[in-house]
Order: C-alpha cells, then sequence, then structure tokens
RNA sequence: GGACGGUUAGCUCAGUUGGUUAGAGCGUUCGCUUGACAUGCGAAAGGUCACAGGUUCAAAUCCUGUACCGUCCACCA
C-alpha cells in the first residue's frame, strides 16, 4: 500500500472475487438426485441397523398452502428423519393430505359463487365431483412446496384421507364403536353454525369478543301480579313486583322455560318455587335454583332458555324443564307465536327490546363486552340449537389415552403438555361426530346423509395411512411411530384423539413422543394469520435466502418449543453461514486436490497441537450435535455446529492450514469438512449434499450419496 | 374465572444441575484486498439480568409477592 494521497484507493468492486453461494442453482437439482435415488422409501435404505424409525406428518389441508408453521414443524421432522436415516435406520416419512371436509366445501362454494351458483343449484352429487376436480388441480400445491423446503417424504406411499382405502378405515373404526355401544344418536343442544348448515364440536369454534349490551328486564311473578295468560295492560304493570334478569340475548326470551337463582342468594330465596309470566308470550314459568349461577353478575337471576344455551340446557337437565326449540337452522324464529314466526334473530331482538320499552319491563341498558362464539372456519356467530345427531361415549376411550400418559408409554416435548392433555381427557364431553356437510366420510348408517367430523378420519391417520384395516406390511413395520410434531393448537382436536383411536384399533399408542414446537409470531409477538396478511410466506424466504438458510434459521432459534418472534436477521445469518460453508468446501478441495485418499482418517501421530485441539473439539461436537438432536434440543444443536465450523474450523484450524502443507494437515482438513457436511446435513440437506457430490466427483469421498452417509462417530476421533 | 409460558445488550434470543470479568447473531463504531469467503477478517463500545423481598459464603439461575406481555382451557347469562 502507498501513501500517495494522489494514488487511487483501491476499490473493493474491483477486487476479483469468488462467486458466493447460489441456492437456487442447485436445490431443484439435488432434490431430484435424492428422488431418484429412492432413499426416501425406507424399502430402498441399505441394510443399516435394523431398526425402523417413524415420524408422523400432520396431512395439510388440500386447501391449504404453506405457512411459517409448517415450515418449523416440516424442517423439524426433516432433521428428525433425515439424522435417523444415517444412523442406518428404515425411516419411514409418509406424506398425505387431508380432504379437510368444512374448509374445502367453503373453499370450493366460494369458487361458485363467482359465477352465481350456490352448492345446492349444483345438487350434491355434481358439487362432489367439482371438489373432487378442485382437488385434483389444487390438492398437491402443499405437497410440492414441502419439497422445495427439502423434505424427504416417501412420495412412494402419498395418501389421501379420502381415498377407497381411507374411506374403509372410517367405515370399519365407526362399526366398532357402534358394536362396542359407543355410539348414540341424540337430540342435544349443538353448536350449529348457520352459514355452513352443520354442526360443530367444541374444539371447532372459536371466541371473539364483541361489544353488545346487557338488557334488564323484568319478569312479573304470578303470585304478586295482576297478570294472568292473557296479558296485561298498564295498570297491571303498575301494580306487579317482579324478578329481573340480565341477558345480552333478549330475544331468545322467547325460549324461556325458567328463571335460576342461586340457592344460597337470599334475595331470591323466597321466590324459589314460585312462577313468573313471560311477558310477549305469557307462559308461566317456574323459578328454580342452581348452584351454576353466580350471586355477583348482574342480577343474580338468569333467564333460561335451555334449547339455546348449552349452560341453560344443563340447569333444564338438572330440574326436569321443558325445552323448548325458537330458533331454527336457518336463524329464524319458529314455535312462538304469528307475530314472531319467521323473523331472522337480530329482527327479533329489535322486535322484543322495542316491545318489552312499551310495557316498561326494562329496567336498564347497560354497555357490555361479551365472548361471542364463532365458527372457526366461516367465522359466523354459533347459535346453539337442540338437533339430531351422532354421538360417541367418550368416557372409556379416554380412559385408555389418560392410563397411555400417566405410564409414560407417550411422553410430551416440552412436559407441561402433558398435564394440559390429560386436563382436557379428563373432562372431555361426548365427541359430536356428524357434520351436515357434504363433503367427507358418509356416516355408515341407513337414510343417513351426515358426514362425519373431518377430526374422525384424522385421528385415524396414524394406522389407516398403513393401510389399516387390512393387515398390510407397512402396518407390521412402521406402527407405531417414534415421533409426531404439532402445532398446540391441534393438541386435543387431533393428538389426543389419535392416542385414544390408535390405543382401541391397533392396542399400541399411535407414537412415542409429541412434540410440541414453537408457534411462529411476528416481530411484535403477534400470531400470523393469513386473513389479517401478518402471515410471512416461507416460499418467498426460500426464494430469498435458499431454503437450507430458511431452515437453519428456524432450527437455530428453535429451543424448547419457545414461541419464536420472528425476524428475519435470523434467516440472513443462515445465508452466510451456508455461503460461508461453500468457500470452506472451496478452500480444502483446491488445498488437497489430487493429493487425499478417499475418507481415510487422519493419522494423528506426530500431529501439531493445532491439529490435535481441532481433532478434540469436532469430537465434542458430533458427541453433542448428536446428544442434543436425541434430545430433541434442535437449537443447541445447530449452535453447537455453526460454532465449531466457524470459529474453531475456519478461524482456527484453516488459517493454521495456511501456514502448513504437510499431508497431516491436508488430510484433517478432508477429514474435518466430511464430518462437518454429514453433521450438517440433516439441518442444511442442499448445500451439504451438493458439496458432497463435489468431493465425489473430486475422488476425496468413498460414500457416493451424503443422504445415506454414515453418521459420524465420536469414539473415532478420541 | 382457571392453568401455563415469557420479561437478559438498540433488535431477536442463548445461558444445562446456583460458582471467576453474563454470551451469540443482527445493528453501531474503528481498522483491513489477509492463500476460501466484504454474505469476509481483526478489534471496540453497549447489560441495576422486569420490580420488591427472602434463602445462601455465593443468585440471571432457588423461594415468595408484584407488574407487564403472550398462549391455552372454561364461556359468565
Amino acid at each position: 500500500m502507498t501513501n500517495d494521497p494522489d494514488e487511487p484507493k483501491n476499490n473493493i468492486s474491483d477486487i476479483p472475487r469468488g462467486k458466493p453461494y447460489d441456492p437456487k442453482e442447485v436445490e431443484e437439482k439435488i432434490y431430484r438426485l435424492w428422488e431418484q435415488s429412492g432413499y426416501f422409501n425406507p424399502d430402498n435404505l441399505p441394510k443399516g441397523n435394523g431398526k425402523t424409525y417413524t415420524i408422523l406428518i400432520a396431512p395439510p389441508n388440500i386447501t391449504g398452502s404453506l405457512h411459517m408453521g409448517h415450515a418449523l414443524e416440516n424442517t423439524i421432522s426433516d432433521t428428525l428423519i433425515r439424522f435417523h436415516r444415517m444412523r442406518g435406520y428404515k425411516t419411514l416419512w409418509l406424506p398425505g393430505t387431508d380432504h379437510a371436509g368444512i374448509a374445502t366445501q367453503n373453499a370450493v362454494e366460494k369458487e361458485l359463487k363467482k359465477q352465481g351458483l350456490s352448492r345446492h343449484d349444483l345438487g350434491k352429487e355434481e358439487f362432489l365431483k367439482k371438489i373432487w376436480e378442485w382437488r385434483e388441480k389444487y390438492g398437491n400445491i402443499i405437497l410440492d412446496q414441502l419439497k422445495k423446503l427439502g423434505c424427504s417424504l416417501d412420495w412412494s406411499r402419498t395418501r389421501f384421507t379420502m381415498d377407497k382405502e381411507y374411506q374403509e378405515a372410517v367405515r370399519t373404526a365407526f362399526e366398532h364403536y357402534q358394536k362396542k355401544g359407543l355410539i348414540y344418536q341424540g337430540e342435544r343442544v349443538v353448536n350449529w353454525c348457520i352459514k355452513d348448515q352443520t354442526a360443530l364440536s367444541d374444539l371447532e369454534l372459536e371466541y371473539a369478543e364483541e361489544k353488545s349490551k346487557l338488557w334488564y328486564i323484568k319478569y312479573p311473578i304470578a303470585k304478586n301480579s295482576k297478570w294472568n295468560k292473557f296479558g296485561v295492560g298498564a295498570s297491571e304493570i303498575r301494580n306487579s313486583k317482579f324478578i329481573t334478569v340480565a341477558t345480552t340475548r333478549p330475544e331468545t326470551m322467547l325460549g324461556d322455560t325458567a328463571i335460576a337463582v342461586n340457592p344460597k342468594d337470599e334475595r331470591y330465596k323466597a321466590l324459589v318455587g314460585q312462577t313468573v309470566i313471560l311477558p310477549l308470550v305469557n307462559r308461566e314459568i317456574p323459578i328454580v335454583a342452581d348452584p351454576l349461577i353466580e350471586i355477583e353478575f348482574g342480577t343474580g337471576a338468569v333467564k333460561v332458555t335451555p334449547a339455546h344455551d348449552l349452560a341453560d340446557n344443563e340447569i333444564a337437565f338438572k330440574n326436569n324443564l321443558p325445552i323448548l326449540k325458537i330458533i331454527n337452522e336457518v336463524g329464524k324464529i319458529i314455535n312462538v307465536n304469528e307475530e314472531f314466526d319467521g323473523l331472522k334473530i337480530s329482527e327479533a331482538r329489535a322486535k322484543v327490546v322495542g316491545k318489552l320499552k312499551e310495557l316498561g319491563l326494562i329496567e336498564k341498558e347497560e354497555e357490555f363486552i361479551h365472548n361471542v362464539a364463532k365458527c372457526y372456519r366461516c367465522n359466523s356467530t354459533i347459535e346453539p340449537l337442540p338437533s339430531k345427531q351422532w354421538f360417541l361415549k367418550m368416557k372409556p376411550l379416554a380412559e385408555k389415552a389418560i392410563k397411555a400418559i400417566e405410564n409414560g408409554e407417550i411422553t410430551y416435548e416440552p412436559e407441561r403438555w402433558k398435564a394440559i392433555s390429560l386436563d382436557w381427557l379428563r373432562n372431555v364431553r361426548d365427541w359430536c361426530v356428524s357434520r351436515q356437510i357434504w363433503w367427507g366420510h358418509q356416516i355408515p348408517i341407513e337414510n343417513c346423509e351426515d358426514t362425519f367430523d373431518t377430526w374422525f378420519s384424522s385421528a385415524l391417520w396414524p394406522f389407516a395411512a398403513l393401510g389399516w384395516p387390512q393387515e398390510t406390511k407397512d402396518l407390521k413395520n412402521f406402527y407405531s411411530a417414534t415421533v409426531i410434531t404439532s402445532a398446540r393448537d391441534i393438541l386435543h382436536l387431533w393428538i389426543s384423539r389419535m392416542i385414544f383411536s390408535g390405543l382401541e384399533f391397533m392396542d399400541q399408542a399411535p407414537f412415542k413422543t409429541v412434540i410440541i414446537h414453537a408457534t411462529v409470531l411476528n416481530k411484535e409477538g403477534k400470531r400470523m394469520s393469513k386473513s389479517l396478511g401478518t402471515g410471512i410466506d416461507p416460499l418467498e424466504l426460500i426464494e430469498k435466502y435458499g431454503a437450507d438458510a430458511t431452515r437453519f434459521g428456524l432450527i437455530y432459534q428453535t429451543f424448547g418449543g419457545q414461541d419464536i418472534h420472528f425476524n428475519e436477521n435470523v434467516l440472513m445469518m443462515g445465508k452466510k453461514f451456508a455461503n460461508k460453508l461453500w468457500n470452506i468446501a472451496r478452500f480444502v478441495s483446491t488445498k488437497t486436490e489430487g493429493n487425499i485418499l478417499a475418507n481415510n482418517e487422519p493419522d494423528l501421530d506426530g500431529a501439531d497441537e493445532e491439529s490435535l485441539a481441532l481433532i478434540k473439539k469436532l469430537g465434542e461436537t458430533i458427541k453433542d450435535t448428536t446428544d442434543n438432536l436425541q434430545k430433541y434440543n434442535f437449537g443447541e444443536a445447530a449452535h453447537v455446529i455453526y460454532d465449531f465450523v466457524w470459529h474453531d474450523f475456519a478461524d482456527k484450524y484453516i488459517e493454521h492450514s495456511k501456514t502448513k502443507n504437510t499431508k497431516d494437515v491436508k488430510m484433517i482438513l478432508v477429514y474435518a469438512l466430511t464430518t462437518i457436511l454429514k453433521l450438517l446435513h440433516p439441518f442444511m440437506p442442499f448445500i451439504t449434499e451438493t458439496i458432497w457430490q463435489e468431493l465425489v466427483e473430486k475422488n476425496l469421498v468413498k460414500e457416493k450419496i451424503l443422504i445415506v452417509a454414515e453418521w459420524p462417530n465420536q469414539h473415532s476421533v478420541l
């Protein structure tokens, strides 16, 4: 360098540089190489240790596209599958998609709507044909997206939860339950979605806070009133005594069959057993006592509408009250009188409030924030109403699941989800398994038009996907799975139901370990939501940073299910790391070209201090990576390798190697690099395989493909 | 209402059973064509570990309480 100020300073851009690693050039090619190798299919794997290792995928909905949750979940699964494949297990990760009843029906209906058609215009048969067409066209998009992520799924075994064999599984399962007397039909208050025209289970609801009003309504007490069943005029009202109730849904008073108060409530003790006249309809209904009623809330007295409220229904059951259905399946008033019948719920509410006001029976109105149940698919307000549905008795099934979880047959990772699962199973209610939608498995009962809850078929996935009820080889070899990775929001909806189903039909839990992974939140700590536009598309990230960097970035942040505040910086780190590795490989292969026998372990006799230190550290890294992966400490494992590669190998040893040209040093360089590629392969499969293939060409390694190369053993270097 | 998780550098997060000067990546500042890498190399600044008590020779770590953020369960009329 010169100090002459006139001498132009070297500009960085003038310096010839190596081309950075470009994932786009290699990822597709490498994925094809793997597919051609056949090693995604366990039947083609080398003999190995003779053990099998199965992971269950959560079959994505055919309506879906990959989101960050999928990306994390499947990265974790693929990391485990690749790790075990290299360790000599016959690994099976079976792909599939879920028919997703309501979601798919809605998606196709939406498309029809664009042409001004409804599903009723087409009729059931035509409509179902349309859905199948739609499924052919779009149903595999999400699986292709998993390929982009590098997931090593056995595509030859791909299943769909509505394919023929699967329908047989569903039928067999139902008939089994029926034979055991666990199926019954009942007229029960169910969660009814007026838009989708179907019943929903408790788990299919979401609650949203809505601003509403709390109306205080005065009901005249019969004994102390001039009221009678013919109604009253203004003078009678003045002379009456009342009991006041608070409600957010005044229109449901048309279906009231009682007033309830807490038995300990001194204010109302004398009134229990008396009757009131229900205004507007002038029915006489009793005042009953029930401990469910909170003394503090509202007036402490509650109107009881057993047909349209689950809690009220319980009170009615205990007190033998009649159940009067006044709202029908399309959300209109029925069974009241000419004045109200046929009105929509909102119209009825306005009319009831108006008339009560005229009569002077509204004591007051308060602003009130109310938690309203919504359909988890279409977000319409749920209307509880009595309906004939099919139920599965849960108690005997839940008991089996509870036992298996309690005795450790199934473990949870992190462990805290165990208690949460047990809690749900211990308090579970019977499962309403019938739905009134068209797209789904038919309930195999004569003249029954109903379909099954999608989760009924999903619950059978761990064995139905392997061919059950046929006694297939796959079922024998690959049931049950070692691991399932899942988001926590389907812990009960899916995981718990798979557990009791597996125990019931296979006499064995469907998996050993449940990994509940982090929820990927946005930077503000809020849930990513497609509808709110706050989601990040993982495919865009793959495009920008490469699949390896995306995977590594996600895994690098995965510590014990702790939620991830997603930050793109981490992916940049992953991308830089990939580039670093690329350059390390370039350096090593240039330096050692033609000099090294393939795959030889270095001879450490007479090795220098730096070499010994590196080899020692490498041994520790192998051990720590292996241990951490076995304990599902994904983040730690990624950190361990990252630190070794960058700071021990590149910063120290490669720099050291520049001062020495001995054969020993060269052998150690190759040995360390190949070991690193193996350790890193489950995390960053594309770049490691790409480099590996170059080493194969240069005759620096013996094993022809990294995906089934042997996982390094720390003892060989210690 | 019940349960659980979190709070550590400007940002996103590690910190295993309590034990020297609490770490990483990104960002910031300074220097750098160094045998692969400027997506790099070398250095530096930056922390009352949410708060208040307690246990201990010793606390980010264990205990109690408080505050705030978040999740799940229950659905309160």
